[in-house]
DNA sequence: ATCTTTATTGCAATTCAGTTGCAAGAGGAA
DNA sequence: TTCCTCTTGCAACTGAATTGCAATAAAGAT
């Protein structure tokens, strides 16, 4: 563990969804200067971002803005289906990381030893939830999945 | 939301992986009068317990037992793989919920209209895990998988 | 049975993520 | 530009989980 990872491309860059901002506007959503930097880091972050640096790289660009904004702003983009928001395995304690939704669902691999982050698609995946939605009848909204373990890189 | 699900039994009561204080004994954990009551509890449980219920549960059989003791034991317990940690789609707030670690893991499924929680089990869960660990020489120690959507009943 | 060592417990204080109430400020439709 | 309403910043707060430490109790050795 503590090694921060070198994530490969997220999947949320390179499947995005739609443009966030354009989506809240068509929602009906009040776009303010705060929710406009939130969004843009969002959809171009390079990894999945807690609170706290979300709020970090924010105040770059206008150091007025408040933390509750940002819980504010994820909230409501959680809320809008927009946001995925992660545990990671809580690798790091209790906080949670978000990431822009995409199109295609995708899990998470947490490396227990050095705290890599991975992503995985699959069509299992998407035959699992099949099931579900059928032999259950639930609808589902929202995914999780999250696998902790030993990556290839640590001997896994 | 707000009525509690009529739960089936729960899987960590179907399939359970084995005693837990045997299991402990076994692994050379000091056997106290206090894990005796959690982990018993925990066992028998018939829904999946948070901290606090956890904790109410074993005042009534030791009205001295703390918090803390609770906190610890699970932490215990996780250490040990013995038992899972949920989510449950944080529909009441960040608190985790446990259950006994089963013989064949199961995913969960939370009604976000009227909170029942469900168990789900598959044979494709189990192939989705093989190809992980194939596919990336993962080698998975915990896996927590839960949907949140709208069930049956509530008309999914 | 009793002693001894060492892990565990209870307690109080603390940390940390996330939330809330409210007055001031800013979208954006008219 | 006006006006209404939603949003923001601030400070205080909540609630889950953790920590330091002295007192206590397992359980192996005697």
């Amino acid at each position: 563990m503590g090694t921060q990872p070198k994530h490969t491309m997220l999947a949320a860059q390179r499947n995005p969804r739609r443009n966030l901002a354009e989506e809240l506007i068509s929602r009906g959503v009040r776009m303010t200067h705060q929710r406009r930097i939130l969004v843009d880091l969002i959809q171009r972050a390079d990894r999945h971002l807690d609170v706290l640096t979300l709020w970090r790289r924010a105040r770059s660009r206008d150091s007025t803005l408040n933390k509750v904004t940002v819980y504010r702003t994820l909230s409501l983009l959680k809320k809008h289906g927009l946001v995925d928001e992660l545990d990671l395995m809580h690798l790091e304690g209790e906080k949670h990381f978000y990431e822009a939704r995409t199109t295609r669902d995708h899990l998470h691999l947490a490396c227990l030893k050095c705290g890599a982050i991975m992503e995985f698609e699959s069509s299992l995946f998407e035959k699992l939830k099949g099931q579900i939605e059928r032999e259950r009848r639930f609808s589902i909204q929202v995914v999780r999945m999250e696998a902790g373990g030993i990556c290839a890189a640590c001997g896994g």
